[in-house]
DNA sequence: CTTTGTGCTTCAAAATTTGCAGCGCCATTT
DNA sequence: AAATGGCGCTGCAAATTTTGAAGCACAAAG
């Protein structure tokens, strides 16, 4: 799309914090680039870089823009993928940024659902913590993000919200396993395991455990969860995490038990998207789905809460 | 704005109906347009026009991109006007659309003291009946409209909405003037003039005439209120006006009697603009001094009530 | 049948953009 | 203190793109 480079342009500089870099990527000269960015800001009025030693940086004005920029180029595409679909070609990318137990189960089985009707749609999926997928939304880098216990709600549009209770995930041959009901203070009472403080459900942990005379005391703080759940089979401690991040029937080895509301907090788990961004034919059907299958999800814990009795 | 020409072009066609008159209209050869159409159609990956003898016209596909168009137009001037607004200039342009009982007293009241504040800040202001600033609206042309009785509120945002009574106008000599309570079917007694049926007020008086066994028989239907004005005072006639477009003290020929809300419904009159749309500094100052203003008006009516006993 | 107006095409001229090389600046390193 | 390396910026000529003038084919109107 040709009228757009000098915008695409802008942005690659925002981004790399140089001209001479930014050239590079978008392979042409610092030159050319270089009388670009001089060329607009001249037409535009008024300086959006600050230059300082070492690179140049987005001035407030700069700032201003750039946020049009990224709605402007986010908007184009919105627009040649409803063309595309208008035509019949049902073609379009769907960018989702989600919390890292999103990406076992729920994710990957989510997309090749979608993917069996709609075989033209790809995908990029981004692994971000709460902040991290609020920046990106901001930023017109993901569509889409599908996140637990999102800090900032002011500048997104909630598309769906819903709870789910933080487990505590341990193997079968650990003490605790015999019992049906667990609290928190017996959980903490062994060794744990627990995400770091970015981590939606740690935040629900540090919350729970303010009010608590018992401290945390992690053997181990790590933000794989692969990690956690190979380490409770190690040295017999226990882990915490949201059942959409559990294989419940899947594993031999392990046992899952929920925490009361009353215990932990339940985790928000909820999908957002840039406030007023009008998405992609692709991204919005996908949003759909997603929404679909979470509102179906609380019938999905009662049935494994039944079972685990 | 050189990055914005191609879209610019596009939109001078779709308005002008015609490549060769858009071409005159912006100054360029019709060749030239013609291959910047075919140039943006090819790169966008879609025919955006449909050719037909005597003309171009856009097809669905334009009409998706025509709106996005006129978007990043109306995006771009917002973020100049916040970029300059930011360097101190305090410059600026607001573009309303409102209907004609708005135009003799309250908005060149209201402009006039805007611009006492802000002198850098020019105004464009478009009579239009209730359908047509919507339009205005959609195609981006004006940034507010102040309607009554807006009829189709889906794609707007509804910034503030105030009642007015229907009042009737009649010279001070006229029968009816003596009487301090009017009822509707007093005043189809006599002579009356009414506006349009694509008029507000109209609209209000239909609904109202619906409810009666008495008919309406205009002897004149007039969109201009200055008519209506000086006929009442040809004919002993009746019209009908808002409060908000009478000046009740100031003309000794006129009698003003508000007709009852069981009477004749109350109309809307409502500041609304695009959704979702961020305004520049200027329209959205100025919308803000409008709602300031128009929920200060019951308190006027309330004393012109009284006066006029 | 002629006239008028349309979108589109050809080709050379005009305008713009690009790449190369180099300048001056400044913080860091030697 | 000097050297270095990275940076933004600038002449200048080449490359590329855009433009204008003229004309073609076509369809509707007179």
């Amino acid at each position: 799309m040709r009228h757009l480079q000098t915008l695409k342009l802008i942005d690659a500089v925002s981004k790399a914090g140089s001209i001479r870099k930014a050239a590079e990527d978008m392979n042409i000269t610092s030159s050319a680039l270089n009388r670009r960015i001089l060329g607009f800001e001249e037409e535009f009025g008024a300086p959006i870089f600050e230059r300082l030693h070492g690179g140049v940086r987005l001035n407030p004005a700069g700032e201003l823009l750039i946020q049009h920029i990224r709605g402007q180029l986010a908007d184009m595409d919105r627009v040649r993928s409803q063309v595309a679909d208008l035509s019949g070609l049902r073609r379009g990318h769907v960018s989702i940024a989600c919390s890292q137990a999103i990406q076992p189960y729920f994710m990957p089985a989510q997309i090749a659902a979608y993917r069996a009707e709609h075989p033209g749609v790809s995908f990029s999926v981004h692994v971000r913590d709460r902040d991290a997928a609020e920046e990106d939304l901001r930023a017109f880098e993901s569509d889409l993000a599908l996140v637990f216990e999102p800090a900032h709600l002011g500048d997104f549009d909630v598309l769906l919200s819903v709870e789910q209770p933080v487990y505590a995930v341990m193997a079968r041959d650990h003490p605790l396993a015999a019992k049906e009901r667990l609290r928190l203070r017996d959980c903490l009472g062994y060794p744990h395991v627990v995400p770091p403080k970015r981590i939606g459900i740690r935040y629900l942990l540090d919350i729970a455990v303010a009010n608590m005379s018992q401290k945390m005391e992690p053997v181990a703080e790590a933000d794989s969860f692969e990690f956690m759940r190979h380490y409770v089979q190690q040295e017999r401690a226990v882990g915490f995490q949201f059942p959409i991040g559990l294989n419940i029937y899947g594993d031999e080895r392990l046992v899952f038990r929920a925490l009361g509301k009353e215990d932990v907090p339940y985790g928000n788990l909820t999908l957002m998207q840039m406030r007023g961004r009008t998405l992609s034919v692709a991204s919005a059907r996908f949003a759909n789905q997603l929404a679909a299958a979470l509102n179906s999800l609380p019938n999905e814990l009662v049935r494994i809460g039944r079972q685990s009795r």
